[in-house]
DNA sequence: GCTTGACCTTCCAGTCACTGGAGGCCCTAT
DNA sequence: ATAGGGCCTCCAGTGACTGGAAGGTCAAGC
């Protein structure tokens, strides 16, 4: 398979894959000519590293994973520190979009939005206290 | 002021307040032995910047909205949008997060995590369809 | 006057995970 | 022979900083 192929039935750019081979998650075979030749094997790392990708996995996790997919002796204990700990980093960016979404929200609520220049939402960035004054 | 002093006022470490000057949004004088001068109006340009920056604008939002907040001629309206676009980015982010997060904690739930290989994590990952099959 | 240490300067490189583009080779069809 | 599409490598850029090296400046203490 070259590149092309891979790349439409991984569902990664072409460009993600030479990238994922410089970092060495995937070493596909070279032909004469020098284009990479894929193999399944390579197509289904490459499968699997797009769906961690998708599940917001960093590379380092994803290289973490791949090898334990490839491990036959790893323990499902191992996985599930990684995802668990995946988890909370989730759960922490989840907390603060939502505090910004919050204090956001209520500036965005109270300002009128008209042709006058007052406005609460600069206001509150250039740091008036309004509540706790 | 000196960088460290505008520093400690305004909760930015000195390096961003280069980094902010490199890219434009503030223009401090200098003294003689070349070291940056802040002014009061500098400082609280950089609060502003700060402020804007924890409720997860860009720069480039940052530095319209610092236009805006120095344009007297300003209408409300104009900063409204900038914060309903950004509130909408932000809405985006957190429904993606979630739907990582969904999948995520069922995979995390089923895998029992003992010192056995195989693992609903793994499989999930290399592409099982467990239900739809 | 000298040293010490804190503070300041610039410049370069690295982060993360790609992405775009230039310049050029390879392959197939016409 | 040529046109096109696919493939190759290498370099640079993204966003928003951050770390570190190499060196100038200043105030205090001896």
């Amino acid at each position: 398979m070259n590149i092309g192929e891979v790349a439409d039935r991984s569902g990664l750019p072409p460009k993600t894959i030479r990238y994922y081979e410089d970092i060495g998650l995937v070493r596909p075979l070279r032909h004469d000519n020098g284009y990479r030749a894929f193999r399944e094997h390579d197509l289904h790392k490459l499968a699997f590293l797009g769906r961690a990708r998708t599940l917001g996995f960093s590379i380092e996790d994803c290289r973490t994973l791949l090898g334990l997919y490839e491990d036959e002796t790893r323990e499902s204990a191992q996985v599930k520190a990684v995802a668990e700990e995946h988890l909370e980093t989730i759960d922490e960016k989840i907390r603060q979009l939502q505090s910004m979404r919050a204090t956001l929200s209520h500036l965005v609520e109270a300002c009128h939005g008209d042709h006058r220049p007052d406005c609460p939402i600069l206001s509150d960035l250039a740091g008036s206290q309004p509540k706790s004054n």
